[in-house]
Formats: structure tokens, C-alpha cells, sequence
DNA sequence: TAAGTTTACTTAACACCGTTAAATTTAACG
DNA sequence: CGTTAAATTTAACGGTGTTAAGTAAACTTA
């Protein structure tokens, strides 16, 4: 039987996981698929092509039935939520971040800017200003999960030794303690980023 | 005479500028220093350590003496401009965002975070807040340069009509239109997202 | 039903990549 | 001068994305 696009890149969002961006090879994806590594190009014009498909169906899984915020809900709490959202999409895949910041022209993205901006200016919110906390939420977004998900080796973390890191930076050091040993998670520290942007 | 590091190091950033990150390859910057690519490894114990040392050099050019803020400044002021440093020696060379961003556990990175946030305390803004500031504004910067330095291909151009583009997202559209036809400047906008972060 | 055409692949190959191992040259030093 | 260490070369391996050409299966039309 033909092979199907969207199978290809379920298969592909699959060996993602497994192995990461840079194990998404044409190779190894044509191998899971039972088929040569040529096969591919029938269906996507290159791999630059299927990445940026990988990332829009990444954005699909959270945003495929976004509605605009309804009338009673603040806009901040509905903004916080789909950025929680989005973050939740691009984590749940190995360098998912990576994957659809690098994805350039994403319809869905489009489409979440324009509902959200059309939201907060539905409440009231200038389009100025709706345009400019939409837009710094989603790159602080992408900044945050970008760095959250690159891996750090064993050997890059052995070379840096964290006494003599701690004797150096002690303020930074202090922070990071600090705010951890409040009980405060990474989800908190990302939602309170967000919510000294969104105000 | 024997290859020097630092050498090899502005060699790949030239190399860089001329033909992106992914045109940075070993044996290109072998050749442009009249060498076979395995002597790089020498001097550099595999790709990722010569990319990391480049993201440093990147980092120093706007940051190698790098002070606290005075205490007549408006550390609102001072953040800003360190942060409009930091975009600048991103946005020197191509792919300096992703460069940057990629290398992980940058000593001229933790350097300005403890600088940033010791300034502020210093200033009498609390220790968490110093740091959440710090961070959202860095995160923040660093997706605002890498979606600022990704390039759009000319077919990816003429896949996305802009009519019917224009169409479909007429809010964000005019979003983008208003601020434009302002006068403001891709400059400015970076400017405003990081105010409404530091306050 | 037969011939022709489009769809979906395979096989073979190309030019490149990062990286390793081993041999070899260059430089430094007692 | 002889020895040791530093720096580099040559050769090769297994991998990558991608193209060209051939092939088989599946529809289309006479």
C-alpha cells in the first residue's frame, strides 16, 4: 500500500523521540517506514520540508481546536493558559523546542498570534500593545523551552566544577538556590517569566 | 609555524559570517588555515567544543569588560543596554543566536547573569525578582535573535501568499501594519518586548 | 481487454560530512 | 646531534542529504 504522509511523519515524531533532532535521519525514518530512503522525496520535496510538517503536527496536538477567549475570562489568565499550552506541545517532543522555532511560516503559529492578539483586543487591550505581549510571550516561550530541553553531557558537566561555578557566581548561585528551595518548580519559573510579561 | 587557537576561532567566524552555521564545516576551515581538517583536533577535542569556543568569542566581543552597574543609573536603564549588547553580539554574525543558544554552560553568559543580577540587588530589588528578571529578559533575547536571524527561502516565500495570508490573519496583519507605518523599527521592537520585562 | 499514463517506489551513485588511527614531519631541548 | 614532544598528514570508515534513472503497480481511457 501507498505510503500515507501523515503516517510518515507519526513515524517521524516517533524516531524524534527515540533518538532526538539530529538521529532524524532519512535513513533510519525510511527504515521504521519499510521502504529506501529515496521513498521520501515522492512525498516531501526535502528534509527541511518534512521537519517543518514534524513541527506543525507538534503544534497541532495542543492547538488544532483553538478558540478565541471568551468574554468573561480575564485575558491574562487565557494568555498564561496558552502558553502553557504551547510550551506543553514543543515538551513533549525530544528537541521540540528546536524543532518548530526553526520552522519558519508554521499556520498554526499564524493562527495563534491572530487569536490571541484578536482576544485581548476583544477585552479592551490596544492592538499595539496586544501585538507586543503576544509576540514577547512567544519568543520568551521559545527562548525558555529552547534552553530547558538542551541536554548537557556528562563530560561538559565534569569539566565544569560546580565549587569553584559556585565561588564565582555566588548571586546567581544564591538565586537559583533560593528559588528552588522554596518549592518552586522549572513549571514556576517559566510561568512566572510569563506573567512578568503578560502583566 | 604552529596553528594557534585563536586563530582557528576567527577563522570559523569568518567562515561563519560567509556561509552560515551550516556552512561551517571541519575541512572548509581546515583549508582556509592551509590545513587537512583532523589537525583541528589538535587543538579542539570535536565540532561541539570548537562551536562552543565560538559562541564564547562571540559573547566577548560585546561583554570582555563587562562591569556592574553604577549606583546614579537606573538599573531599568543599565539592563537595557546590557541587553541590547547581548543582541548585538548575536546579531554580528550569521547564525549567532543559534550559535550562542546552542552552546550550553558559557562562562561569559553565567559572568553577565551574576553581573546583571548582583546590580540589581545591589540597586535594592530582591534576589528573586533580580533573577527573574534576568533570565526572562536573557530567554527572551535569545528567541527574539534566532527568529530574527532565521532565514525565510525564496520558495518559502512564494508557498505563502500574501493575499490570502493577509486574509486569513487580518488582526495580526494589521498588527504588524500599525506598528510599522509608526516608524518603529525591528530595533524598537525588541526595545519594547524587553521593557515589559524589566518593568 | 489492451494500451497508455500516472503514481510510488527501488537501485545505484555522488559529494559531502565528522571522526579515528597510524604514519610522518616539525619544533624544542638537553 | 639525538631524543622527545608537538603538530600535522594521509588514508580510511561509516554516516549524511540528495539526484538520476529504471521499474513495478495502479489507475485511465480507448
Amino acid at each position: 500500500m501507498a505510503l500515507k504522509k501523515q503516517q510518515i511523519i507519526t513515524e517521524a515524531l516517533e524516531l524524534l523521540n527515540k533518538s532526538g533532532l539530529e538521529g532524524v535521519t532519512l535513513r533510519k525514518l525510511a527504515s521504521r517506514l519499510n521502504v529506501q530512503a529515496p521513498a521520501l522525496y515522492w512525498h516531501f520535496k526535502n528534509k527541511h520540508a518534512l521537519v517543518n510538517e514534524m513541527a506543525e503536527a507538534i503544534l497541532q496536538m495542543e492547538f488544532h481546536d483553538l478558540k478565541e477567549a471568551e468574554n468573561e475570562e480575564p485575558w491574562q489568565d487565557w494568555l498564561l493558559n496558552i502558553f502553557n499550552h504551547l510550551r506543553k506541545a514543543m515538551l513533549a517532543y525530544t528537541d521540540g523546542g528546536r524543532v518548530v522555532a526553526g520552522a519558519h511560516l508554521s499556520l498554526t503559529m499564524a493562527n495563534l498570534s491572530e487569536t490571541a492578539i484578536k482576544s485581548l483586543v476583544n477585552a479592551g487591550v490596544e492592538l499595539r500593545q496586544s501585538r507586543l505581549i503576544v509576540l514577547t510571550a512567544t519568543r520568551f516561550t521559545f527562548g525558555h523551552v529552547i534552553e530547558e530541553q538542551t541536554r548537557i553531557t556528562e563530560q561538559e558537566m565534569q569539566e565544569l566544577h560546580m565549587e569553584s561555578f559556585n565561588q564565582e557566581y555566588p548571586t546567581l548561585t544564591a538565586g537559583i538556590e533560593e528559588y528552588f528551595s522554596a518549592g518552586k518548580t522549572v513549571n514556576d519559573l517559566f510561568n512566572d517569566g510569563l506573567r512578568m510579561i503578560i502583566g
